[in-house]
RNA sequence: GGGUCGGUGCCCGAGUGGCCAAAGGGAUCUGGCUGUAAACCAGACGGCUCAGCCUACGGGGGUUCAAAUCCCUCCCGGCCCA
């Protein structure tokens, strides 16, 4: 932006390039026009849940810079798309959801999604849009399709690229006609809000690549319009494993509260290594640079005191969740790793209950002294008897702080803390509350 | 449609009549060391009324004292031919 130019600040292309979130673009002159505002962009969300998750909070992120820098932004809900299911990054043909599920889906993206851009007036030029692509697709008359889209296509580009390719290439699996057209619905989105909107760039992960491409081209030959593409890096961890997986459970996390709630998701920021967080803020954070530099110095020079981690963490939850929840999520935190539990004031538990996984209890159920092997399979600690019984007996199993080392041992009145709790934990952070009433 | 190879525990993958809840690897879990990190070391890793029993090797049926292993049939996938 020229503002913030004459100011000295980065522009919005330095500051994306200096983050690391270029992975590629169609023609770098997609920056010059980025920077200077005005400019309409999209990124496709397919609805193939009721929640978005952590894997999309970077594209999620990107459509937010764009607009704080002045560009507009629309958030691209898959109605239709969804229904189909993208070839690409799997290595088997996907089972399709139910019109209701997509529709039900599409809904609460779209409720989600709002809370990262800035869909009000006020906004002006730069107000966020969000549209679903089943306005267009869903009615769309296959003769009109094959004779309008399929036209401008050969079978021979869309077989070379990687996403249909690795499919062809497979020993099993193969790849469905159904989503072999995916890209080509991708490229009618990238038209379509052209035309309606004036949208000029399409932004992705770096899987995406292949279909935007096809959008520019198809942008290009149907509506004789210069188009652009950007993707970002695809998130990885430094140990080869998926981001966006809990540690325990291998779940994935949300960003919907009600599927994993403040604590976890902090937790899962928080737990982030040390070889990963610098580029997480780079990626998530929307601290200027400077300050994530210092951070960065920071785990360099007192890797234990987690600065980075803290940083992320709490940046994340007050974007996500609102500020409110935080100082929640810390209290809970600290209370619960900050040393003995039992050492907690009533009130202080009180408020960890709420953002920790609990259950209640019967005083009387607890007063007949039930099996603790009983409870941990209720309250879901563990999955079976024969896990529980694993687990204690490896000395993984705690109550309000305590190990237990017999398969035998029951819960009693003596177990409740304030007469109300009883704090459960298996291994070093996977805890449960029980409240007793 | 014909031929052929294959379908084993969360995944990959050995096993080809008893010694098989099934080698090995990965993932996961727990303990130790740490910083609620990584790496590393150790143990666990179908279920249960747990020195035993039950359920499992694509589904069903059969042969046998005994089947993941042999036979029949069905379902699913790869490859080749039409």
């Amino acid at each position: 932006m020229a503002l913030a130019d004459s100011l000295g600040m980065a522009t919005l292309s330095e500051d994306l390039i200096a983050r690391g979130l270029i992975y590629q673009s169609t023609d770098d002159e997609v920056f010059s026009l980025l920077d200077a505002g005005g400019l309409t962009c999209y990124i496709g969300f397919d609805p193939t849940a009721d929640s978005l998750h952590v894997g999309s909070l970077l594209q999620i992120c990107m459509l937010r810079r764009l607009q704080q820098a002045g560009n507009r932004p629309i958030a691209l809900a898959g109605g239709a798309t969804g229904m189909i299911g993208d070839p690409g990054g799997k290595t088997a043909e996907r089972s399709l959801l139910s019109i209701e599920e997509i529709a039900n889906n599409t809904e609460a993206v779209a409720t989600q999604l709002s809370r990262f851009l800035d869909f009000s007036l006020h906004a002006g030029t730069s107000q966020a849009l969000l549209v679903n692509n089943f306005e267009w697709l869903g009615e769309l008359n296959l003769m009109t399709f094959l004779r309008d889209v399929g036209k401008h296509f050969t079978v021979n580009q869309m077989v070379a690229k990687e996403s249909v390719k690795s499919r062809l290439d497979r020993a099993e699996g193969g790849i469905s006609f159904t989503e072999f057209s995916y890209m080509l619905l991708q490229a009618t989105d990238f038209a379509e809000l052209y035309e309606r909107y004036g949208c000029t760039v399409q932004l992705g992960g770096s899987d995406q690549w292949g279909n935007i491409t096809m959008g520019t081209d198809y942008v290009r030959r149907r509506c004789g319009a210069q188009a652009y593409g950007l993707t970002s890096p695809l998130v990885t961890k430094s140990d080869g494993t998926k981001f966006g997986k809990s540690e325990s459970g291998n779940e994935r996390v949300w960003l919907d509260q009600q599927r994993t709630s403040p604590y976890a998701l902090y937790q899962f920021f928080l737990s982030t290594e040390d070889a990963d967080v610098t580029t997480y803020l780079r990626y998530f954070s929307f601290r200027p640079l400077d300050e994530i530099e210092e951070l960065e110095a920071r785990t360099q020079s007192h890797p234990q005191e987690r600065a980075a981690q803290r940083a992320l963490a709490d940046e994340m939850i007050a974007l996500i969740h609102g500020d409110a929840e935080v100082g929640r999520v810390q209290r809970a935190s600290t209370a619960l790793f900050g040393g003995q539990v039992t050492l907690l004031d009533r009130d202080v538990l009180e408020q960890v209950l709420a953002d920790v996984p609990n259950s209640r209890m019967e005083i009387a159920a607890l007063r007949a002294e039930p099996l603790l092997s009983d409870v941990l399979v209720q309250c879901g600690l563990v999955k079976s008897k024969s896990e529980a019984r694993r687990a204690i007996e490896q000395g993984g199993i705690f109550v309000n702080d305590v190990a237990v080392n017999n398969n035998e041992a029951i819960l009693s009145g003596h177990d409740l803390l304030f007469d109300s709790f009883v704090i459960l934990r298996r291994g070093k952070r996977a805890y449960h509350v029980i409240r007793c009433t």
